[in-house]
DNA sequence: CGATTTTGACCCGCGC
DNA sequence: GCGCGGGTCAAAATCG
């Protein structure tokens, strides 16, 4: 009769072992102890009238309940005070898997500054011998250098004029088609239009005042003994911009804005629009809005600062990758410029109007020209853009893979999260969706030798525009800083997700 | 009626 | 020091 229970019991026991035993010595014991009972019992039995054992009186029946009853409540009070020191334990091991949890981000982080500072010191002597290089044979580069940091040792001073080509052929390339509603970036990551340019006139002036000093990590460089000056000129907020075509006022970054302002900025007919976000009154989130004064239906915009709120998904998203973009500048702050090349004022005037920013043409104008991606800055802020737009370099070298066509439909959607993790990074997912992407090494060189690294979608279709945003993202990704970049705001969105803040 | 946009004025940094 | 230009402020206007 008491054998159903005793069932029961031990099959809970093998539950809870399963699970944390070391608690259970004491619940064994108690388990051991309790068939002693019943063979007590029995054996009383046996011994007075073994008839009796199988033909019990109502004297022993009562007798039989009553002890019963005894060893239900008792199995009930063991199992609730198991049951207690069970949840203590469990407590108690998450206290310790917590602590645990603490060094291990602890140890994370500090690897990885250590990481950061030794790549940053690896990267400004591969820059410098790399530059030492590129003024020896100004061929293409194998690699995609996103080095940002003094450029004042770069000499190239004849390398204007083939900007100017380039980008008067990006110029062309982006021809038009219509598109009237808002280019969704599901990438919950914004970039904006910053373009840095090269000025010639401003290239012995800048060597003395182009310093990255980024505001995070501060670090500095040092290729020369002219950048002893520059590194004690700080560089104002990183910013990040983003070219895409897009007919709408703004693209739609998954975030809230309220514009507070309009200029018409020089050199661009069209006003810029000044925002800032409005999911949080404190946020110190900006963004201004421009239209490129050449191809009206490209819309630049720039995103400076950090989001100090969760975000919707697709915004997080965009904010993620503007981070790890702009800790990526941060962090290859102190690199050399690898590849910077200096232009007449000819050339600045149509990266400027490519770009169609209309910047002061008195503000230093460096710029990296890798394909699709553009790392420079503009009175003294670091600005990475990522051109998503037609790229005239693909085209006009072999037009077989990058043919121009039409620009994205109404319906476009640069969704770079993967359908899976609405977070997804602006690499990870992007290498993870666009496997067969076509790299930097397209012309035969892994990565043409200019200092702008542009990431262009607008060609033509989407599976062109896919490719070309896998390979700059490919190139992207290659750069160290900008993993580890990436690596922190993953960190960081862990970290949201376990304190419960909404993404 | 509150939120948002518009728009002229103002501030500030930079170059001359 | 002055002028230019980018960026911001704030009152008025507009919108939902």
């Amino acid at each position: 009769m008491s054998r159903p229970a005793n069932l029961n019991f031990n099959s809970i026991e093998a539950t809870f072992n399963m699970e944390t035993r070391p608690m259970f010595s004491f619940f064994e014991n108690v388990v051991e102890e309790e068939p002693q009972i019943k063979i007590n019992h029995f054996h009383h039995d046996n011994d007075h009238d073994q008839t009796l054992v199988s033909k019990t009186s109502p004297l022993q029946e009562m007798k039989s309940i009553e002890e019963e009853d005894l060893t239900k409540d008792y199995k009930q009070d063991v199992l609730v005070s198991s049951a207690k020191a069970e949840m203590g334990q469990v407590r108690e091991e998450n206290k310790k898997l917590k602590h645990e949890l603490s060094t291990v981000l602890k140890d994370y982080k500090s690897l990885q500054l250590h990481f950061n500072d030794f790549f940053q010191q690896e990267e400004v002597e591969k820059s410098a011998q790399k530059l030492d290089h590129d003024q020896e044979d100004d061929g293409g580069n194998e690699l995609i250098s996103l080095s940002l940091g003094t450029f004042s040792s770069y000499k190239h001073k004849n390398d204007g004029p083939k900007k100017e080509d380039c980008f008067r052929k990006n110029k062309q390339a982006t021809d038009d088609e219509n598109d009237d509603q808002e280019l969704k970036l599901g990438l919950g990551c914004e970039f904006d239009p910053t373009p840095t340019r090269v000025d010639s006139n401003n290239v012995k002036k800048d060597e003395k005042t182009q310093t990255m000093e980024l505001p995070v990590h501060g670090l500095k460089t040092d290729r020369s003994d002219d950048n002893e000056l520059l590194d004690q000129i700080p560089l104002k907020k990183a910013r990040v911009s983003v070219k895409v075509v897009c007919d709408a006022q703004t693209m739609n970054d998954g975030c809230q804005w309220r514009k507070y302002g309009q200029k018409i900025a020089k050199g661009n007919p069209c006003p810029r629009a000044y925002y800032r976000c409005t999911l949080s009154s404190s946020c110190p989130v900006r963004k201004h809005v421009q239209r490129c004064a050449d191809d009206r239906s490209v819309l630049i915009t720039t995103y400076e600062g950090t989001h100090n709120h969760p975000l919707s998904v697709s915004a997080t998203a965009m904010a993620s990758t503007t981070s790890a973009a702009a800790s990526m500048l941060k962090s290859t702050s102190s690199t050399s410029q690898v590849g910077l090349t200096t232009t007449g004022a000819a050339s600045t005037t149509a990266f400027s109007s490519h770009h169609g920013m209309g910047y002061n043409s008195r503000a230093p104008q460096y710029s990296f020209y890798l394909p699709k991606t553009t790392i420079s800055t503009y009175q003294s802020h670091p600005t990475i853009t990522l051109d998503l737009t037609s790229n005239p370099h693909f085209n006009t070298s072999n037009s077989s893979n990058f043919i121009m066509s039409p620009r994205f439909s109404s319906s476009t959607c640069l969704n770079f999260s993967s359908p899976s993790s609405s977070s997804s990074l602006f690499c990870s997912s992007i290498e993870s969706n666009y496997k067969n992407t076509i790299p930097f090494s397209y012309h035969g060189k892994q990565t043409p030798s200019h200092d702008n690294f542009t990431i262009n979608s607008r060609s033509a279709s989407q599976h062109h525009s896919s490719d070309t945003i896998a390979a700059a993202t490919k190139a992207l990704t290659s750069n160290p800083s900008f993993r580890s970049a990436l690596a922190a705001s993953i960190t960081s969105l862990v970290r949201n997700v376990g304190g419960g803040s909404k993404i």
